[in-house]
DNA sequence: CTTCATGTCACCTACTATGTTACATGATCA
DNA sequence: TGATCATGTAACATAGTAGGTGACATGAAG
């Protein structure tokens, strides 16, 4: 998985974990994701710190949700995962010597905070509540009442 | 350099070159930015194709600006860079069979257009000419009439 | 015709995110 | 209690990529 991709894939894996009675494995839910299920527990621990979910060890265990899906925002899960910037642009020196950087910085930085505040306004607004309910709009839609599992083909074999 | 500072470097260069009488070989352009000088052609390709500066090969050759400043903003200027996205955060997968992923895309893709165009159009805004502008006033209240040649320490002595 | 500059190819290097292995910890169940 | 299953985490391997470098061709100016 991407970096660029956390968000989108960790929004992916709680609304799956959503629509399932008890607790994911890391190994199910690495699968989701088409990786390994020690990168999903290193993602996935920095949301636990935050009390999104809940992890428990041994006998059925595994991960489940530890708040109610409208008390999270997109932007909660953002935050939490902790990725540098929003942005693939920035300055390339924050305090330069050169007035000439002094210049080109003054006139990026406000549009580049601008849009950060816009993004993370947008993204503070939608709930992964809302989330479901449109997910369960779409399987309405799609007539069908099939489960979820078999979506996911799996493209890796490891033979 | 940095990849997402490409933008904020280039304009760098750009008024560098505007305070400057005749052409600025890649040489001179790449201590600038503590880089190689091959690096900035490949770099200042991409502007040349787009009729922004004009490169001229032999003695006194080098790179000069093809276009007024008043007609360059920094979105022609990133523009030109191709760079692949603004946001260093997107969808998993453009289009996935997922039902779970194509909620979470249908919540997050509008959000970034939205803030993509929003930023572009921040950029569009703004002239070289505004940053010259702005630049001249700077160079006016540090007092100085320094040139602007030696405020680059070059850090790196290559023996 | 020598020098200086760009144009460009090919390759090397460094960096970093991700994938993987290995092992420890703890919970559950027989 | 011991086997099993799950997470926790450290350590290492791998891959992908942006950037740096060297070499050489092209062309302009002196």
């Amino acid at each position: 998985m991407k970096r660029g991709s956390r968000l989108s894939g960790m929004l992916h894996l709680l609304l799956h974990m959503a629509e399932q009675d008890g607790p994911m494995t890391s190994e199910r839910l690495a699968k989701l994701m088409d990786t390994n299920p020690v990168v999903i527990r290193r993602i996935m621990a920095g949301l636990r710190d935050q009390g999104y979910v809940r992890s428990e060890k041994g006998h059925g265990g595994g991960w489940t949700l530890a708040r109610d899906l409208a008390r999270m925002t997109l932007r909660d899960i953002y935050t939490a995962l902790s990725c540098p910037s929003l942005l693939a642009i920035g300055n390339r020196t924050e305090s330069p010597g050169c007035l000439v950087e002094q210049a080109v910085n003054a006139a990026l930085t406000p549009a580049f905070h601008e849009v950060e505040e816009l993004l993370l306004s947008r993204l503070g607004d939608v709930t992964l509540a809302m989330l479901s309910a449109d997910l369960h709009d779409r399987l309405v839609a799609r007539g069908g009442h099939q489960k979820l599992e078999h979506v996911h083909a799996s493209r890796r074999t490891k033979h």
